[in-house]
DNA sequence: TTACTGATCCTTTTT
DNA sequence: GGATCAGTAA
């Protein structure tokens, strides 16, 4: 069923052929294999337009579903921009915010409040542990990151407390699961993957409401598929049930999520699933890149070559740009050499007058970023981190979100027991474990157990009622129409918390705590409706990545998982050692190592201009010395198309 | 109850 | 090298 191709669509103009096939062919299941830097997102956004301006598609009956709020955010910008204020209503947003959107909407449905809390990762971690030890179980046996992790999982494969199969795990372990569950049921709470679990859960139950959402999204779009998980494919899976008319783009080469639970079969599998008796799968290749310089991308194919269990048959990448400056590799002496030459090509750059938000530092951890961030220091170079110690996670900011997140839900136990005792309130741990098991034992949320606890002596019932009026007067006064900042600031200055940094001498707390009424601030001015619930579903949603600011001409540094779907002109990949890249804790297992090798090539086919590898053969490593051997990849990559001069000889 | 000290375990990657 | 934790003194 392939279409007439309309060349009288401005839309198309501009395209090759594929891609305004790509665009043009909106109806029935299709599979978009778009290798790096092939103008995906070009594609997609150029695709919704399309439904819009020439397939009269109400913006209210597509949903494109991405992996990063940038990334939506992007595309919103970029759709908007070729529609000119036709795209509103449009459902552009990830998976966990769409999940966190329908599920306010019927919450009820599963037996959860509205106002429901979404816990982070320190959450659930703290949560997990008042789990584990409210079963009195061995925190050494049962590691608060190991459980996580595994229940990570099992809701990564949808997978309920009574639907994993006890024989096939330890089943103390699938108790724990049912707990933790529980726990966060107490609190009112969902976690980031009870945003998509609990929802597939909604669907499931009630017919009724997913139909409604059937209806909604006549056309349905899926970016970065390759990386999509089992309860994310059950998602799309249901969602376009009904119309059939669902577009995914992906690469398998471009799969570094695994170890969360994505699931490569999902877009290998693609045409046997979603095919149906009327319609099959139509399926296009992009394989011209326009992004990277030829040695870059003859680098990537040589590298990606040694995955042997690339199973889909695609076509080898082929460069349309001409300009080469090669590829460089620098072997340093130590980590600190490797840090001050960058800083001496970047220098060079600056001084050539290049845009520095055009260079970026790719490295495979974030405790690498330390070193260069004093070398930038030193050399008085501005520069941007992305995700290292987010704003958001930081423990002051956390605090005050803490008081914020329980007037939001008072049922929130963890926010409660974070801010009963801060500032010291002389509640301790005695008294806050007393506290738990009365709110356990009598199944009523902690805060309202302060109001009638008879387990604790009367001077603590006197503190856990002082704190209960407290917030209650706060309460009050939300609902008397407060603004979030005068809120904020009252409860700032009435617990005179920055007093009480500034006592500790913490002043980078202090500016936090300015910043972040900064940040409440402007989210109360650019909002059309602020409310409470939607500033703090932004700070727990938002990650670091979303505070991109390109604006900025600073030089970026991030993880090279950070990198996906961006693009620079200079590229810095250091740290190309073994047991760094790839990671020690993924040598042994073959698996794990192909996925080290994609994303590497992730990495490479970021860039635009040109490329810059670098290792170190001394190095810090757990504060100790270590001498390190050069990346694999950097064999793989070959001579060839590593400019010999830039070598580095001996210590 | 808190605040400090020394020991111990690590960290991969993120919505 | 650093965050977190158990143990101890005030």
């Amino acid at each position: 069923m392939s279409e007439a191709v309309n060349e009288e669509s401005p839309l198309l103009v501009g395209l090759n052929e594929v891609q305004k096939r790509a665009v043009s062919t909106v109806d029935g299941p299709v599979l978009i294999l778009a290798g790096a830097g092939s103008g995906k997102t070009r594609v997609i956004t150029h695709r919704i337009a399309y439904l819009i301006q020439e397939n009269q598609i109400n913006p209210e009956n597509i949903l494109a579903v991405t992996f990063t709020n940038k990334a939506s955010r992007e595309m919103k910008y970029r759709v908007e921009e070729l529609l000119g204020g036709m795209g509103k209503g449009l459902w552009v947003t990830t998976f966990h915010s769409m999940g966190a959107r329908v599920l306010r909407k019927h919450a009820s449905a599963i037996g959860y409040d509205r106002n429901f809390s979404i816990y982070d990762d320190s959450q659930q971690k703290s949560t997990m542990k008042a789990v584990i030890k409210l079963m009195n179980l061995d925190p050494k046996r049962y590691a608060i990151r190991y459980c996580l992790d595994m229940i990570s999982g099992f809701k990564a494969q949808s997978l309920a407390p009574d639907e994993v199969r006890p024989r096939d795990f330890d089943p103390k372990l699938v108790e724990i699961y049912a707990a933790y569950q529980e726990e966060l049921k107490q609190s009112q709470a969902f976690d980031f993957d009870d945003l998509l679990f609990q929802l597939v859960k909604l669907f499931r139950l009630n017919p009724e409401i997913l139909a409604i959402y059937q209806q909604q999204f006549e056309y349905i779009m899926v970016d970065e598929y390759q990386d999509t998980n089992v309860i994310q494919y059950q998602l799309i899976r249901m969602l376009s049930n009904l119309h059939h008319n669902v577009c995914v783009v992906g690469d398998e080469d471009q799969s570094i999520y695994s170890w969360r639970g994505a699931d490569i079969s999902n877009i290998l599998d693609f045409k046997k699933d979603f095919a149906t008796p009327e319609k099959g799968v139509l399926r296009f290749e992009l394989s011209i890149n326009y992004r990277c310089p030829p040695a870059c991308l003859e680098a990537a194919n040589l590298l990606i070559k040694n995955n042997l269990q690339r199973t889909s048959d695609k076509a080898e990448l082929m460069a349309s740009k001409q300009a080469d400056e090669g590829i460089s590799y620098y072997l340093a002496p130590n980590a600190q050499d490797e840090a001050d030459y960058v800083m001496s090509r970047i220098d060079q750059l600056s001084f050539e007058n290049v845009d520095l938000s055009t260079v970026v530092i790719l490295y495979r951890t974030h405790a690498q970023s330390r070193i260069f961030e004093q070398s930038f220091m030193r050399y008085g170079i501005p520069y941007q981190i992305f995700g290292n110690v987010r704003f958001f996670e930081r423990r002051e900011i956390r605090d005050i979100l803490a008081y914020l997140a329980l007037l939001h839900n008072p049922f929130d136990a963890d926010s409660l027991f974070r801010v009963v005792n801060f500032p010291p309130r002389g509640i301790g741990a005695t008294s806050q474990d007393k506290l738990r098991i009365f709110s356990h034992n009598h199944s009523i949320p902690p805060l309202l157990a302060m109001d009638g606890i008879d387990t604790v002596g009367p001077a603590v019932q006197k503190k856990f009622l002082m704190f209960y009026e407290y917030y209650n007067d706060l309460r009050d006064r939300l609902q008397a129409g407060t603004s979030l900042l005068d809120l904020t600031r009252a409860i700032l200055e009435e617990l005179e918390i920055l007093h009480y940094w500034d006592q500790k001498d913490e002043t980078d707390r202090v500016q936090n705590l300015q910043e972040l009424l900064n940040t409440i601030a402007e989210y109360e001015r650019e909002e059309e409706n602020p409310t409470l619930e939607g500033y703090l579903e932004k700070s727990v949603l938002i990650s670091g990545i979303d505070a991109l600011d390109e604006a900025q001409q600073n030089v970026t540094m991030m993880t090279l998982h950070n990198a996906k779907g961006l693009e620079y002109d200079h590229v810095f990949i250091v740290g190309m050692e073994e047991g760094l890249f790839p990671h020690r804790n993924s040598l042994e297992d073959s698996q794990n190592l192909e996925e080290e090798r994609r994303l590497c090539y992730v990495g490479i086919t970021r860039t635009m201009q040109k490329l810059t590898l670098s290792g170190a053969r001394l190095r810090d490593v757990y504060g100790q010395l270590s001498y390190q051997v050069p990346s694999r990849f950097l064999r793989e990559i070959g001579d060839p198309f590593l400019a010999p001069t830039d070598f580095a000889v001996g210590i």
